[in-house]
DNA sequence: AATACTTTTTGACGCGCGTAAAGTTTTGTA
DNA sequence: TACAAAACTTTACGCGCGTCAAAAAGTATT
């Protein structure tokens, strides 16, 4: 680093002994200059701190770098998990990951597309609340910014979507429950907050008649993203309830199914498939968590990766086809049986 | 909103019947322009799609509204949570928050303070990686960005640093568990992770000798930010070693505590504090998901609304107060025993 | 009603960079 | 060596807003 202090791009030029198109051309895509330009431009950045100005770069261009990823709540750790996944594709494909989230609450959720409105992003990722959601909003928000959802749906939506196939992963784990022992009970709650709720309950439904079993819904009370709180508390009640039509209990997502599993273990349930076992439990994620909880949680998984890959390529195609509005893709992974020895 | 497109503040200007100029002021700060004058331009603002370019804005302001809040590893529910409490107090505070997770790599963290760099923020607020953070580079930063250090000191960078007590902590919970019972043995990583890690260390040695004990280290293998795993892994080696000195078992967090009571579980151990019980565990941090462990773990919660409060507060009072470097701060807060199950 | 004070308007410049047009140099090819 | 194509330089304008100075208008005080 040496002393003249660089102020822009002018400054910049003088000392490089390029001119300042070229040097903006340069920043903007370094492959674009010859290669002998190149290696001079390089050459002085290494002896003079200089960096472009964010601000007046994005004032001018038409499209920014930025990219906007939306998630429902990152305190749960399989959104920041996901979100992690995708914010490292977005800066290795040099796009500016700009990260949010909603917090569960769906006026955040709208005050997040709206902040992102104002940095004019190259395009969103957005994760949904929902059920929750304001579609109408979105979908205005969906018209002016290429926008991709993944992990939650909703119809009509973005350019794309990409998520889970909640109709085969539960039939997985449905058929698998029933395979090995009792057919299994719902857990859920009553107005869940989680974005594939709904999904899976009727998915559940739908297998349970299919294999000509009854289905049960146990739709316990509980408000907001504390789900390891409700697990745990309505958990408590129904194990107590004589009334539990079956011993075998599938919980719509595995931070239920954790809470749960906490307050089988204080009623002192011995959870698992050994014939000394009084109840089978299993959840739905296959969370970061699952694998150590009493005993480990059998699940079924998500292919985070994947997800995160296909959800974040698509966007960038978008983005490189200069928004020229396709015919709306959808794309579901297949969730994985996760055999551990709760059920 | 009525259908003249509003393509600048000129155009709002002229459709408001307000001036340019003192709509720039408006947007500053609306208390800086007469209350007549505030209601003629929120009655438009009702009428009009307007918003300030923000790129624009910030090119010209010297001082943007950005907010940096850097944490070791967002998908760690401990810093998933402190942040988001972070977030919310910045947004209230009318700043605009740019959270980014170094993902446990310091090389990650100087590339976060660096584009941080970028966009010219009021302040930062910083929880290092610790041990394993580029001093020297961060300190660099510090030198030009107001910076606020949270979580983890860095001896002498930043303006101030606001954490949690670890010499009381440890204490605290060291001292519980010798007076209940067989003193505890410490288990940490080999080379940890987690920032606090080596406070807490020789905070336990130094209460340990104070009480008249022999303090014993068991430091295991272990790479990485995948706490559980380790616990697990060699909480399962460590508790089948018919050597292990003590069965009370200090973790240097709860994240290792979970995975050793997953593995404790896994053995047949039965943990906790009734005479029929085999060993005893406790944590450190009161983790989110500390009270859903098989049994409850017993731990040292961190103030986690504490720490977000104080340390946003004094940033807040440097950036008003022009960044006159005053003493740097120091403010710890105490833990306080949380007793479940486990120990 | 006259005065002093506060607020707004008018007009203008600058921030740092994108980008276009026209002219000049370099490079690749025959 | 000549010549066309590619890359670069020079010149110039524009983006949307911050900010300043001077003039005008509005408000408060006596």
């Amino acid at each position: 680093m040496d002393d003249p202090q660089i102020r822009n791009m002018d400054d910049f030029a003088s000392v490089s002994g390029i001119s300042r198109p070229t040097l903006s051309k340069y920043f903007n895509n370094p492959d674009s200059v010859r290669a002998s330009t190149r290696k001079k431009i390089e050459a002085a950045l290494e002896k003079f701190d200089y960096r472009p100005n964010i601000y007046a770069i994005n004032q001018n261009r038409r499209q920014t770098k930025n990219i906007g990823i939306v998630v429902p709540y990152l305190a749960d750790p399989f959104f920041a998990e996901i979100a992690r996944n995708v914010e490292t594709l977005v800066i290795d494909a040099g796009f500016r990951p700009i990260m949010l989230s909603s917090h569960g609450d769906p006026a955040q959720e709208l005050s997040n597309i709206e902040s992102l409105r104002s940095i004019k992003p190259a395009g969103v990722l957005l994760a949904p609340l929902g059920r929750t959601s304001d579609r109408a909003r979105i979908k205005a928000f969906c018209e002016d910014v290429p926008t991709v959802l993944f992990d939650a749906n909703l119809d009509g939506v973005g350019e794309a979507f990409v998520g889970s196939d909640n109709d085969q992963s539960i039939a997985l784990i449905v058929e698998y429950l029933c395979r090995t022992g009792t057919p299994p009970v719902f857990f859920e709650m009553k107005t869940p907050a989680n974005p594939n709720a709904i999904k899976r309950r009727t998915a559940y439904m739908a297998v349970m008649e299919k294999l000509g079993h009854t289905p049960h819904l146990l739709q316990v009370e509980g408000e907001g993203w504390d789900f390891e709180e409700v697990g745990f508390r309505e958990g408590t009640r129904v194990l107590s309830d004589p009334a539990l039509p079956s011993r075998t209990i599938l919980c719509s997502n595995d931070r239920l199914a954790i809470g749960m599993l906490s307050a089988a273990f204080e009623l002192g349930e011995k959870v698992g498939i050994s014939p000394d076992c009084t109840l089978r439990i299993a959840g739905h994620d296959d969370h970061p968590f699952a694998r150590y909880t009493c005993p480990g949680l059998t699940t079924v998984s998500q292919d985070y990766s994947a997800i995160a890959r296909t959800s974040a390529e698509s966007l960038f195609s978008i983005i490189e086809s200069e928004n020229r509005r396709e015919a709306r893709g959808t794309t579901m992974f297949q969730g994985r049986l996760v055999m551990r020895k709760s059920a």
